[in-house]
DNA sequence: GATGAATGAGCTTTCATTCAT
DNA sequence: GATGAATGAAAGCTCATTCAT
């Protein structure tokens, strides 16, 4: 459902209501509130967006496709494979960490009623060069040989765990906890 | 004497509440709806609760301590350190795949906005024996000494990885499974 | 309609709804805080007045009842009629003042659609007696020859004018100002 | 453009609560009537009054503003004292009884808690110039020489227990009786 | 009679959506 | 396309009244 009419508008609308569901959270969501936030009449973001299930879904399609362009950038899947690895790895958490605020949209929303069963599905693509690296990485006998979802658990769980501690201000993220973490990690999936 | 307050009456909201937040969501939840569900009139909910706020708070609050008293039950910190991970490890788990729906509620409505610091603050002490148990691990030699909340982001989050992959389809869980993901975790944080 | 189940509590049920009417107004008196300022319980509230409407028109009686009986006190219509007429005068003034707030209550709710129109005609019947020496008045060439009405406006009227600027902390209310109205008052209307 | 705001709107708003307090009384208010009174929708009214307090605060100065500007109407205060005196005690008569619903409200809810401080506050400056009349008649020796709010209690007071006698039923108003009056009233305060 | 928990009709208010300008 | 006033269905909450104890 592509829309050229005014790509700026479009994101600020985005921008707005992601700032105000994390501020206000998602029951407290009004459309004239996020017309008003992004300096636009309250009927201009209908103009851009069918309704407000379509502005969410909009959403969160857009952030999780921003996100994965993110962190996908610069890792090229032909080098080595625990250099890749590595590098996804640390990307994930710095990409997480630096758009903390999409990050818990896209998590706080994820088993959301709201979600359309379609966006769901465009949403796991997403992740699928992980996947495929996992694949790789367990045929060549880097890896465990277990179930790839196992392993991923093991991935990405931490990261999210982890930043959620950070946000409690349980914990401080900087380069030694994140090596830290990653040799746990490390330690329990590689072969 | 009128009749008297009738506390399970509580537990009856609570469940009511749970079923609905869960079927459609939680900016789709309605106090009417609630009431109905429970069989009670839609004022008897207010006897009992200030307003709507004031219910999912200590919905939460009430699925934490039970999730939380559940998974401690059988629990013996006096064990062996290694039999109390491994028995406390699968109890989270189990407990958090029994209670599937609970925790769903749980871990989306953590950092929503609906939640009260102070109900964030008690929340957290409920994980607090898997703290200690940690410290104790990292005294004892028996796990790498790093921040504890390194290491259970290490313990926790996998779990959480995986039973949102069991969600969405991707993964069955089973006895084998469970045992992967426990190796894997076990292998990263053992000394 | 005379009830004789319990007459302090009657009274009590009165006193707070009074309190409360006066604290809050009409419109924000609830039965179950009347029950609690007279530390009942709601329902016993409903065994002495068949409803809220009940209650007021009930306590407007009451209140009119007894502030009629209290000015009227010491009130001998045999005397010379000048004694009589400043005696009332000025009976209705203290009477007015020291019970400000059934005063209050009854200016106020005087027009109010709650009043029910019997127990309106009841409530005229008790200026009869002010009615009945204005007349004897007149009669006696004592009074300016006009319709009672009018004669017991100039009486009454300024009365309540300088208590509600005195509420208003407009003018003081001593021997001296209300013999200063008292002058003026009956300046016009004595022959 | 969208349509721009109507201040007509609030006009309309201003007569249909006032019918109806005036029908069912004030604790009988329902802004959904208020609304279709004014051939509105209920969201409307509350584009324009914050809530149902708003609305009567505002209502009550609107009335209180009109009958104001009304009996000011052809009022010269550089004329001679007698007969602006009389001219203003007539115009102060005459706007009451042909604006007796509005009055009735303004006498109603003077003392009511729902009109807020500042609103009671504007409320008093309007009898500004009423005030400023008769302290020029005491300076000039025309009047009695007592506190201002004294010569107001006697002539604003016969006004209104006269009126309300004729809602009563129990007197005619018309150019003999008012005359009657004024002459008691004139008697009276006249030096 | 007394109690006060329970009821549910009914009210206030909100807010997604529309549409006249 | 853009605007924002208007709409009115729908939701949260209240409170007079009832009734089991």
């Amino acid at each position: 459902m592509a829309r050229h009419r005014d790509y700026t508008k479009i994101e600020q609308i985005f921008e707005s209501t992601l700032k105000l569901v994390l501020e206000k959270g998602f029951a407290g969501l009004k459309m004239a509130e996020v017309a008003k936030e992004a300096n636009l009449a309250t009927g201009t973001v209908y103009i851009y967006f069918k309704d407000k299930d379509d502005l969410i879904n909009q959403l969160y399609l857009f952030l999780k496709r921003r996100k994965t362009i993110l962190f996908l950038q610069g890792i090229d899947q032909k080098e080595d494979f625990d250099l890749v690895l590595k590098k996804i790895w640390f990307a994930y958490f710095e990409v997480t960490m630096q758009h903390v605020n999409e990050s818990a949209f896209l998590e706080q929303y994820y088993r959301s009623p709201f979600l359309k069963s379609n966006v769901k599905e465009e949403s796991k693509q997403i992740l699928k060069p992980i996947y495929d690296l996992l694949e790789r990485g367990v045929k060549e006998g880097k890896l465990h040989s277990v179930n790839v979802e196992i392993l991923l658990s093991q991935i990405v769980g931490p990261i999210h765990e982890m930043i959620r501690a950070y946000h409690d201000g349980a914990v401080e993220i900087n380069a030694e906890t994140m090596n830290q973490l990653y040799q746990l990690v490390m330690r329990g999936i590689k072969a």
